[in-house]
DNA sequence: CGGGGAGATGTGACCGGTCACACGAGCGGT
DNA sequence: ACCGCTCGTGTGACCGGTCACATCTCCCCG
């Protein structure tokens, strides 16, 4: 009557060679002679051999995994960073493992912390995006290895790898290409933000600046959906709006609808631009003039700056896709 | 010089009792005086105490943890049903693992299936809306505790748990919504799917025949937008349809622009509905009709299914959101 | 007052791998 | 012919917990 599952120690009686020639395949050592290797790796095919990865952590002190901590799965830019790290793990072998912070709360973020200090959690991934993950990052102990990915330009103070896209540029064009189209000013929806000048708000501001147009205040909004639409709301009243940067392409929804409730066309009163490029900007109608941010690649190169040693990755900025909800202005009656 | 992290046998001498009553302790054996315990508990906060996660897998055989299978982390429903998992698991004090299935394919699908096939990936959830989960769900083998997250009804010829939501009635409900604003049919865009006829089908079928209404032929579009544009492209052409359910909300979306771009107003001249009601839905211009369907519920109810002994959760079933896009078609000229 | 049982605690083996080191064979250099 | 080196392989201890079992104490009861 035999076990239910292989051991390493069952392949190796097998193959008629020891335990250790077996983990010696396992972890592709050099120094096993080809036939042996063969032997054994036909052992364990028979014997439908499966290495028991708890056991390999404990007894070689690394984890072979990777753990995402972040405050959500399902918006957009954190469901990016996420399959980007599921994608470049599964490809390194590793054990792809998530962890929420539930919120910003104190208690919240210790938990997520000592959940992923255990060494089975393996190097860290952090999705900075709000004060939970930046949080988390903060409190995060120094022997955890740890990236984080986080806005344009990274959290001030935090002394650990951070990669990020940089949409500044993007965000200029955007406004440059909404001034071009005879807008006198750009108003701009933002959403939450660790930094004082987010990348999207001060690449806005500069090229408003540069053409000496008149800086409108910033009309903040939150992540949800309810919020961007009473900060909509606001907007839609003001005549003198005719063109808003949005925070995101949620934000720009909402927005666009507290446009067409106070009777303003998007893009005929009103033009519109976003940042993210859900996949569902292009089916808008009108389709949605946005900023593509790729976030899966976001993700991947977290991964990669985690492997010991690996170059830096070269991220493509994001860049502006011109659609159609972005129009000239109305002439002035 | 000490080991960094300090184990179960520091606590202990530190503690002044045997590594075993430590062992209790985290157990939560209810064989420990509770001023022992105390002394215990005092003496792992000194020391910053953490158990290892790899060695109580190790030692104990169960693994602590749950991992979701899955062909997508993105897609509404999918991402849903990761979030309702992470959260049932995190509340549990479980690991929650994510791994995705690339494709269909023989051997993504092994791939797959020898992951998780590890006993420190613990418990599986499969996320079968598609051939890539349900080859996973039927390439399983028997000793891994495994329950499927399915479309309604669950899949023919497997023998495992399957939870899901069904939104057969509220299909009805649409579909009727629909008959009686005036609509001499409902035309139906329809999502892939693993069984002969999906849920939401069979309901709009029902509806349609109970109605004495001509059941028109189902246009299938895939998860991708573009071919969601195209089925509604086809139908745009038609002057007879005047009223869309589609797969999802997504579908939708296309099939809206399609009708959009066909110069056919939306509700004016074709009343749609959807399926999932997608955060957006509600902010859409005009707002979307569309299934309220909760993703997360049917996760947690999966994590719950996978705990031993639990009663099985009842779902509530998705009921119809009525909105903007749907109203009663231009009379006849 | 002694026996029996339950509760609290300690000891050794074990989970399934890995690591460090020992060992023997084969080879080249002097 | 000897030494030393590298290569391939095997042995014992160990990773950090858990399990099974032994032990000891205390209390209740006949």
């Amino acid at each position: 009557m035999k076990r239910a599952a292989p051991q390493i120690r069952d392949v190796a009686a097998a193959a008629g060679v020891s335990y250790q020639t077996v983990s010696r395949v396992l972890n592709n050592s050099p120094n096993v002679r080809p036939d042996t290797r063969q032997i054994v790796l036909d052992a364990m095919e028979r014997l439908q051999y499966r290495p028991n990865r708890a056991a390999r952590a404990l007894g070689s002190g690394r984890a072979g995994a990777v753990t995402v901590v972040t405050a959500n799965t399902t918006l957009y830019g954190y469901a990016g960073v996420l399959q980007g790290v599921e994608e470049a793990g599964r490809l390194l072998g590793l054990t792809v493992g998530v962890r929420v912070v539930e919120s910003e709360a104190d208690g919240d973020v210790r938990n997520a912390v000592e959940y992923v200090t255990d060494p089975s959690c393996g190097n860290v991934v952090v999705v900075a995006f709000d004060r939970a993950g930046s949080g988390v990052l903060r409190a995060m102990p120094d022997g955890v290895p740890t990236v984080a990915a986080t806005e344009a330009g990274g959290l001030p103070g935090v002394a650990r790898p951070m990669i990020f896209l940089d949409e500044r540029e993007a965000a200029a064009d955007a406004t440059r290409h909404l001034l071009g189209l005879g807008h006198r000013t750009v108003h701009h929806v933002a959403i939450p933000s660790e930094v004082r000048d987010s990348a999207r708000q001060s690449g806005w501001r500069q090229a408003l600046e540069r053409a000496g147009a008149e800086v409108p205040e910033v009309v903040p909004a939150g992540w949800d959906l309810a919020s961007a639409h009473r900060a909509g709301r606001a907007l839609a009243r003001d005549p003198a709006v005719t063109a808003i940067l949005c925070g995101n392409d949620d934000t720009a929804l909402a927005v666009r609808r507290a446009l067409h409730e106070a009777g303003r066309d998007v893009p005929g009163d009103v033009s519109i631009v976003g940042f993210d490029d859900v996949p569902g900007a292009a089916y808008w109608t009108p389709a949605l003039t946005t900023v593509r941010m790729d976030f899966v690649a976001l993700g991947r190169a977290c991964v990669t700056a985690l492997v010991d040693g690996a170059a830096p990755v070269r991220l493509d900025p994001p860049s502006l896709v011109v659609r159609e909800s972005t129009a000239p202005p109305r002439p002035f009656p």
